[in-house]
RNA sequence: GGGGGAGUGUCCCGAGCGGCAAAGGGGGCGGACUGUAAAUCCGCUGGCUAUGCCUUCGUAGGUUCGAGUCCUACCUCCCCCA
């Protein structure tokens, strides 16, 4: 999309070279109005309680925009989210109640303070609501002043509408209204804060394509989009799975151990992307440990893994966290650093099955699961392993730091805390 | 409106003569090898107070010692004819 394109703007320098553009319009335009002053948004939903890595992207995008001299605003999807998104998705999406969105708004604002300055000023960083101005909306207003300018001809032809179709999924008319709501609220992003670009996945290409046009429609607006690639591994997955689920930004959710340890083990071929995507490091520096070779690439990997969980927990508790991993994998010491879970000390003093120890610590679902992984041989207590079915987790158990440590596979450790 | 077909293990896809906790994949987890990587090989992949008990094959009934499998009704989807 940028073949050959020189942005002069830094902003579209960094997002260009960084990888984070997959398609965007009128790119000499966009370059031009990013020299001063652009504002930005990306839309977001409130149908999870935190963001995970999957929204990463798109929030540095915003955080390059504020650090080159534009004013970012972080769309809260608290209208939307009660329509239903029907792009990418196979079904319906359920549509959360409102309580639960004002729920998962807070848990998202406060990702967002990590990665956005929201002092005032030019470019202080904004978080608006689309239901501030979808939820007053009169029909027969929307109709006759937003509606008019769709083309139903156009709508049909779009995929995320087209391959339901294709596919005899029933798409009711609700979800064929979100792609209108999601324009407009361009439209009026637009004229309440003059932002002029809307960045997203790019799944999102259509709907924000959507917006472009209506805002030249209803206001001879000249608004631009800009999208992100999908990610995947360099094997081909889904970025933002492990085997506890969603990589979530919330250390409430993943543990900032967790978090750091997501980075670390991905594959040596995505280091340099990711650093890239995922990290400030000035491009010189990554160039530099991308270059390292063979184990070597382990140090690009540390790099990637500190100043990710940096950028989400904080310096702290990322040094943390190295700290808890150098001990464990590379000294195999105790660190109290590890993820807990506490346990009533009278527990301890009578003694739990071992089993039923880690399915406490959340490591198994089940004590089938447990028992089954002990087969394996996957299960260790204090780093040795469990085989017998029937041991017990008791006093007896505990380090000189007052913690019994339990391990699944290589890589994953809790800590029993008696309190 | 008429005719034909489909819905299976709460991640997905998919076999399944009336004895089925249900073949086989993918994915995931664990083990070995490594560098906390990739590739490869091996094991596991309903629950429990466990030589037994409980819950699973679209939903609700029925036949049967016994139903994913047969019958009836209903729901959802696909195809053909009008």
């Amino acid at each position: 999309m940028t073949d050959g394109f020189r942005p002069k703007s830094d902003f579209l320098r960094a997002l260009t070279e960084r990888g984070f553009v997959h398609q965007c319009t009128d790119a000499a335009a966009l370059d031009a109005a990013a020299a001063g002053g652009l504002v930005a948004y990306v839309g977001f939903d409130c149908t999870a309680p935190s963001l995970h890595v999957g929204s990463l992207v798109p929030i540095m995008t915003l955080a390059w925009l504020q650090r080159t001299g534009g004013k970012p605003i972080a769309l809260m999807g608290d209208g939307t989210t009660r329509v239903g998104d029907p792009s990418g998705k196979d079904e319906t999406r359920k549509i959360l109640s409102l309580d639960a969105i004002e729920a998962n708004k807070a848990g998202i604002r406060k990702v967002f303070s990590r990665f956005l300055d929201f002092a005032d000023g030019p470019t202080g960083a904004l978080m608006p609501g689309n239901a501030e101005w979808l939820a007053p909306l009169n029909y027969i207003d929307f109709l006759r002043d937003v509606g008019r300018h769709f083309s139903v001809n156009r709508m049909l032809a779009m995929d995320s509408v087209k391959l339901r179709i294709e596919r005899d999924q029933e798409m009711s008319f609700l979800e064929f209204n979100y792609m209108c709501l999601q324009a407009y609220d361009f439209v009026e992003l637009h004229r309440r804060h003059g932002c002029t670009l809307q960045m997203g996945g790019s799944d999102q290409w259509g709907n924000i394509i959507n917006g472009v046009d209506l805002g030249r429609r209803m206001d001879g607006a000249k608004l631009h989009a800009l999208t992100t690639p999908l990610l995947t591994t360099a094997s081909g997955a889904k970025m933002g799975k492990t085997a506890a689920g969603a990589v979530w930004l919330d250390a409430t959710m993943l543990a900032p151990f967790d978090y750091w340890q997501y980075w670390r083990n991905v594959e040596d071929a995505d280091v340099g992307r990711f650093l890239k995507l995922f990290t400030f490091l000035p491009m010189d520096e990554i160039a530099r440990l991308v270059a390292l070779g063979g184990a070597e690439i382990n140090e690009a990997k540390k790099a990637l893994a500190d100043e990710a969980t940096a950028l989400v927990h904080g310096r702290e508790e990322a040094a943390k966290a190295a700290a808890a991993a150098r001990r464990t994998f590379e000294e195999g010491a105790v660190s109290a650093d590890l993820p807990s879970v506490e346990i009533a000390a009278r527990e301890l003093d009578e003694g739990m099955g071992a089993l039923a120890a880690f399915v406490r610590a959340g490591l198994c679902a089940s004590n089938g699961e447990a028992r089954r992984q002990m087969k394996g041989g996957g299960l260790r207590i204090n780093d040795r392993a469990v085989d017998d079915e029937r041991a017990r987790v008791g006093r007896a158990d505990l380090t000189a730091e007052g913690v019994v440590k339990l391990s699944l596979g290589r890589k994953r450790h809790v800590l029993l805390r008696p309190v």
